[in-house]
RNA sequence: UGGGGCGUCGCCAAAUGGUAAGGCAGCGGCCUUUGGAGCCGCCAUUUGUAGGUUCGAGUCCUACCGCCCCAACCA
């Protein structure tokens, strides 16, 4: 690791870990965890939560477990938390051993529950939900006692011990610890801490019939695996005293200490479960793994490196107060990343054909070519030129403006590691569209370089036109055409903020054929354009190849602003 | 509305009573066989507002303004 990358921004969870150690604070130990709910596709802003957790585990020499918090077996399966792990190993991080679930621990907490009851703090309500919400009182009035709430312990322990039985139905009866209804502070209004569901646990099949709800299951699972810190996102700062409370009461220890963090946002996409679903159900992408998407799946199709992922959510820092990112920070990490990491290649996206008049028939010169100017030891390949090449549309110009320094009639330009060509004639079709370019070569000038000291402004990519493996190269933006869609909540849906243009195909994409034996997953720059990753929809006879972002485009500015 | 949080550059974010880091974006320039990369420079006399305490305040106090979260048998 260089000294550079050794520089982790220091942030106030980081700093309250730190000085927890520093006090001897549980021995010096720490412990984190992870604990995603098998119900759901990871995204970019479960990302910055793992790479928190187990980063600070990492850096104070301590453990990440991995947990699912699998409580609520009507949503979660098993499916779900495979490709959850899956997703993780590719983010670059290892538990080891330490992969746990909520629903190993349903007995203990069971017993714990019992206790409470024990000590009456904790009662079996038999209110249905409608009556239990009735009671729950507003944001500025009390609530009121549930009428079952004066129950004896040996009534609550026999109504508890028969919902576990199975002896009711669904929504019948409901375990609830006793504490304060009139608190200000919501969760503190006699909580619920079971309710009863019949249906089959992924993991515990049949055996239970009662579940615990997160504040009764999380806070303790976080104690039995004596987690340290426990980190989470804003919205459960409310949880923290009831959190608190369970712990205190049973005498946990020691006790784990709930650490609330903002969750990232990104600007142009969401987040969103609910929404996320809503896009893969409404067709609206091609599914959980589509590009455009913000899930980790997505992100690995586009060709985002893991280790840029990382990079990005060190980079934004933690703190306590909602956020919303730029996307292009996260564009900066993955250009660094691959700036530094991506073999170069050439390829030619809209082919113009250009024919070198002065260039033998039949004859091919192999160029040589650096593959990576940024990694000296990813050495160099042999790339064919021949008489007829492909250039980019956009690299000529009939009538250029004056900034622009490619291709128009009688100026020279150089192709990329191999000649100074100059362009000596336009064929056109009838509708005056240009179909092809007619150039001449200096053969002086092989390699790039005028043995004259002759300069030239522009440098093209190019391929040779017989050489070329033709490829489907899907051009992704943003998903969204606003910065927030997910904010929408007067006004239009965010479904009607959908970027019409957030995918553009183009299907004869000329590419080097040094991509002839790629595979999947590969990623590589193609020359002035972009990065790309060969997409797992690529045949061998059709490659697919993603985009992954775009170079910066100095000239594409100019060009803009020119427009304006 | 009761409670809990939070307001430092367009976007992130440091600064823990000692005189406003850094990154992204943007803007200039240098360099360049990628209009990429790299390099150099510019970019907060001021921290939501108004008062106060202090030799000294982004940091402490008061009031006000604004934003977010909480009324699922979800997590």
């Amino acid at each position: 690791m260089s000294a550079e990358e050794s520089i982790v921004p220091s942030n106030f969870i980081r700093n309250r870990v730190e000085a927890d150690v520093k006090d001897g604070k549980n021995a010096g130990r720490v412990a984190t965890r992870f604990p995603p709910e098998p119900n759901g596709c990871l995204h970019i802003g479960h990302a910055k939560s793992i790479v928190l957790n187990f980063g600070l585990a990492k850096e104070f020499g301590g453990t990440c477990n991995l947990r699912f918090d699998d409580t609520n077996p009507s949503t979660e399966d098993m499916e779900h938390a495979e490709s959850i792990v899956e997703d993780i190993r590719w983010l670059g991080f290892d538990w080891g051993e330490n992969l746990f679930y909520a629903s190993d621990y349903f007995e203990p907490l069971y017993q714990m529950a019992v206790r409470l009851i024990e000590m009456g703090l904790a009662f079996v309500d038999d209110q249905n939900a409608e009556e239990i919400r009735a009671n729950q009182g507003t944001l500025t009035d009390a609530g009121t006692n549930s009428p079952f709430r004066d129950r004896t312990v040996s009534e609550n322990l026999d109504l508890f011990a028969r919902m576990k039985a199975g002896e009711f139905e669904e929504g019948e009866k409901v375990l609830r610890a006793k504490i304060d209804m009139s608190s200000s502070v919501l969760t503190l209004r006699d909580p619920l801490m079971y309710r009863i569901q019949k249906g089959e646990h992924p993991r515990t099949g049949k055996a239970w019939s009662i579940y615990p709800m997160y504040d009764f299951a999380h806070g303790q699972s976080d104690a039995i695996e004596k987690i340290t810190h426990s980190v989470c996102t804003l919205e459960f700062r409310d949880h923290r005293p009831l959190y608190n409370w369970f712990i205190e009461r049973l005498e946990l220890k020691p006790a784990p200490e709930q650490i609330e963090f903002a969750r990232l946002n990104l600007t142009h996409t969401i987040t969103s479960k609910r929404k996320l679903r809503e896009l893969v159900e409404g067709g609206h992408v091609s599914g959980w793994d589509d590009p455009r998407m913000p899930t980790l799946r997505g992100m690995r199709r586009r060709g985002y490196p893991p280790a840029a992922i990382r990079d990005f959510c060190e980079g934004v820092g933690v703190a306590n107060r909602d956020s919303v990112i730029e996307l292009s920070r996260l564009e900066y990490s993955i250009r660094q990343d691959l700036n530094k990491n991506a073999t170069r290649v050439m390829s030619v996206l809209r082919p113009l054909k250009v024919v070198i008049e002065n260039f033998p028939e039949g004859e091919v010169d192999e160029l040589e070519a650096v593959n990576n100017p940024e990694d000296e030891a990813a050495g160099t390949r042999k790339v064919p030129f021949s008489r007829e090449i492909y250039i980019e549309r956009d690299d000529f110009m009939e009538e250029p403006p004056k900034k622009f320094f490619r291709l128009s009639p009688g100026r020279e330009v150089r192709l990329r590691y191999a000649f100074f060509i100059t362009c000596v004639d336009v064929v056109k079709d009838e509708s005056g569209e240009v179909t092809e370019l007619r150039c001449t070569y200096d053969p002086e000038t092989r390699g790039g370089d005028a043995p004259d000291g002759r300069k030239v402004k522009g440098t093209l990519h190019w391929v040779s036109a017989d050489h070329a493996i033709e490829a489907e190269v899907r051009l992704y933006s943003h998903l969204f055409d606003c910065e927030d869609p997910g904010e929408l909540s007067k006004g239009p849906e965010f479904i009607d903020h959908l970027n019409s243009e957030s995918l553009e195909v183009i299907e004869n994409a000329q590419l080097e054929p040094s991509l002839r034996d790629a595979e999947p997953g590969h990623s590589c720059q193609f020359e002035r354009l972009g990065y790309f990753s060969m997409d797992p929809d690529s045949t061998k006879a059709k490659p697919v190849f993603n985009r992954t972002v775009t170079l910066r485009d100095t000239w594409g500015k100019v060009l803009k602003k020119e427009k304006k």
